[in-house]
DNA sequence: TTCGTCATGTAATGGGTTACATGATTAC
DNA sequence: GTAATCATGTAACCCATTACATGACGAA
């Protein structure tokens, strides 16, 4: 999750952890809210990993830039690990919150795998809905349970409605 | 949040840790959905901290059960800790998984604490919603990102509404 | 000079997963 | 007898959190 988000904010431009941690929560609200302790350790990885690289600049007097920064950038290694994991459709990539940070990225993802990993999502909400069809009509439940089966199914059914817009602009162009 | 779920359904009946898992995802669906290697450590956590006590029963050769199975019942302390549990309104509480399996077991809870936990959860989808509000027109974002927080923003004022009719409900009787 | 925010990191902990092992019981 | 399901458990791991420590820099 945050592995890919970092290979895909850094697929722009390089960038220094507290930077990267900032735009984050910007462009992917309580999803991508990740804290210290887990984006430097994250970071650290992928430089060891070979995903990323440390830029050199920074610790040179020019225009007013020395802080003690570290700056990432992508290397081709991390641009090779972000195609692959922008286009994963298993049980996991469908996921509300894996979902939401791939199709944050997905203006940097080929559109056949778009298509894929729409279609994925809906299939997975869409057996959600009927689980959840089934459960209201077995299931004697108290009004509380009810009317969070209810919600949940609208829920479900908005969402599909709207992954159908979407797919349905991808395949028009 | 499992163990709140545990007590509450404990709260009943007895029951072994097979059973429970199983009520467990029919109750909360995917948010219940529990793996052996999660549920069976806590049940004997909790037995050790004097939440839950073993049923002797089972093992003698009644009726046709005497399967190696280990009955659970709620102790006075483990009733007491459910209804600190399901009380509680700080931010976890509030989350989307907590608040589901606070609501499933709401008819447990004593009404002023329902309307205080309803509430909270109201306030903190109302604070998510004007979050997506000013992202969405602060940021520049692809439509993508767009479509993504438009359909998170519809399902804030959804839940505003639904939570709004629950209240209702409760403050009318 | 002090305060806020920028910036990076570590240590302990939490709460869950997967994969695996084991064995009893039931249904065919 | 054999397969499915019931039933319990362990070990290794994963991904994140909280709390804390450190220090540079800019603005009041």
């Amino acid at each position: 999750m945050l592995e890919l988000a970092v290979l895909g904010l850094l697929h722009e431009a390089p960038m220094h952890g507290y930077e990267l941690r900032k735009r984050l929560q910007a462009m992917l609200g309580p999803f991508g809210a990740y804290s210290c302790g887990t984006l430097y350790p994250t970071l650290r990885r992928l430089l060891r990993n070979g995903l990323l690289a440390e830029e050199p600049g920074e610790s040179g007097d020019e225009a007013g830039n020395r802080r003690n920064r570290r700056v990432y950038r992508l290397t081709e290694q991390g641009r090779d690990r972000f195609a692959a994991l922008v286009g994963e459709c298993d049980r996991h990539a469908c996921d509300d919150a894996a979902f939401v940070v791939r199709l944050a990225f997905f203006s940097r993802t080929p559109p056949e795998c778009r298509l894929r990993v729409l279609r994925a999502r809906r299939r997975r909400v869409e057996q959600r809905g009927e689980d959840l069809r089934t459960a209201l009509a077995e299931q004697r439940f108290d009004e509380y349970a009810v009317a969070l089966h209810t919600l949940a199914l609208e829920n479900s059914e908005r969402e599909i409605r709207w992954l159908g817009e979407l797919i349905e602009r991808e395949r028009t162009g």
